[in-house]
DNA sequence: ACCCCTTTTTGTTCTAAGTCAAAAGCTTTC
DNA sequence: GAAAGCTTTTGACTTAGAACAAAAAGGGGT
């Protein structure tokens, strides 16, 4: 076996048995379903309009998730760097269109399952089940709820400073545009809180 | 049986069922589990810094959820009136101290099933694991989105238009001061939304 | 019917952030 | 290494909604 192909899998694997521990049996049947795929910057992972078939585990790269509004203009609703998992929610779990757009921003190594093949998983295994309310439960509810209070509570500049401490190379990978896009705001106003003079 | 407590317990039944359909005997075990309790108007189901130990079905009510910020200003998150499932999902999923309170803004009618017991009975039957996923999806991801959405894209005149849409009697039932908080506006500006003058 | 207390409305002023516009910095690329 | 293209910064002006203040309208309880 080689070297990479070797350490590709075991990221994967890693991120799976991190969520919830699998049986041995399960494990393989559910690594088998998944697919390894790279991908080149400004690829799209999803466009409005069609339904979210996959859950992706990033193990390598960068993606924004954004909105087109009315006017064409994109507003970016989160960013995902490094060791992640992607997916547009609530167009995969009730397969309606989707409405945002999953862009990669990064060349990226992103291992797929299908929307099916979780279904399929799902019947068979009770511990697949267990495993994926994990999940759901540390992946999604974490992760949105946090954003939720973030966009109720902190005014621009503190939104800032949050995601700096969490993605404190962000400023290298993602543009001032893209991130103020993604604080709601315009890039003069964040470049201004940049400077010190907000 | 009376006829008062046939007419809840089929309420309860139908939530239930309408989620992801259990066999007889599934349902059953699950139905042992929730205590049927009725509150009066401003009883807290939660106050912050206590784990969320319980999942909650509405069968009749209102309830508000709200944070406290730091000068003291109570903030409205959401509202559920009539038949709702209710809880703090961070709290519940991590059982970490809750941040936020959830208070009844009616006498309301309310199943209470514990943390505990859906752990258990998430071990024990396979189908109920299912259910719950789908309560998951359907509950939480659907309804977190939506109003992530709503912060990020509308503003406060469209967010209450979508509001009144969703509940079309909510201001006879809530106080303009608790929904202007929930559209994180002051309870002038509402004032002047209703009035037509914004 | 009156008083007390809460909720809602109206008026004025103030501020954070948006808009528009242009300049300054960076990077490809030929 | 100059031209052409982006990205970021700076400046001037505008605006939606906040803050503060005070008046008006409801709504029970006695």
């Amino acid at each position: 076996m080689g070297k990479a192909v070797n350490k590709m899998k075991v990221g994967l694997e890693d991120i799976i048995q991190s969520i919830y521990l699998l049986p041995q049996e399960v494990l393989e049947d559910v690594l088998a379903q998944f697919q390894h795929l790279e991908y080149p910057k400004n690829y799209f992972l999803l466009k409005p309009g069609k339904p979210c078939k996959h859950l992706w585990f990033m193990t390598n790269g960068a993606v924004r998730y954004f909105y087109t509004n009315d006017q064409g203009k994109e507003m970016n609703t989160w960013f995902s760097l490094d060791t992640q998992i992607i997916t547009d929610a609530p167009s995969l779990v009730n397969q309606t269109l989707a409405q945002e757009s999953i862009q990669l921003i990064e060349d990226s190594e992103i291992h797929a399952i299908e929307y099916t093949s979780i279904q399929t998983l799902l019947q068979k295994h009770h511990s697949f089940a267990l495993w994926y309310i994990k999940l759901v439960e540390m992946h999604y509810i974490a992760q949105i709820e946090d954003r939720l209070s973030d966009l109720q509570f902190l005014d621009a500049t503190q939104r800032y400073q949050k995601l700096l401490n969490l993605y404190p190379d962000i400023t290298n990978r993602i543009s001032l545009g893209n991130i103020a896009s993604y604080l709601n705001i315009t890039q003069e106003t964040l470049s201004r809180i940049r400077s010190g003079k907000l």
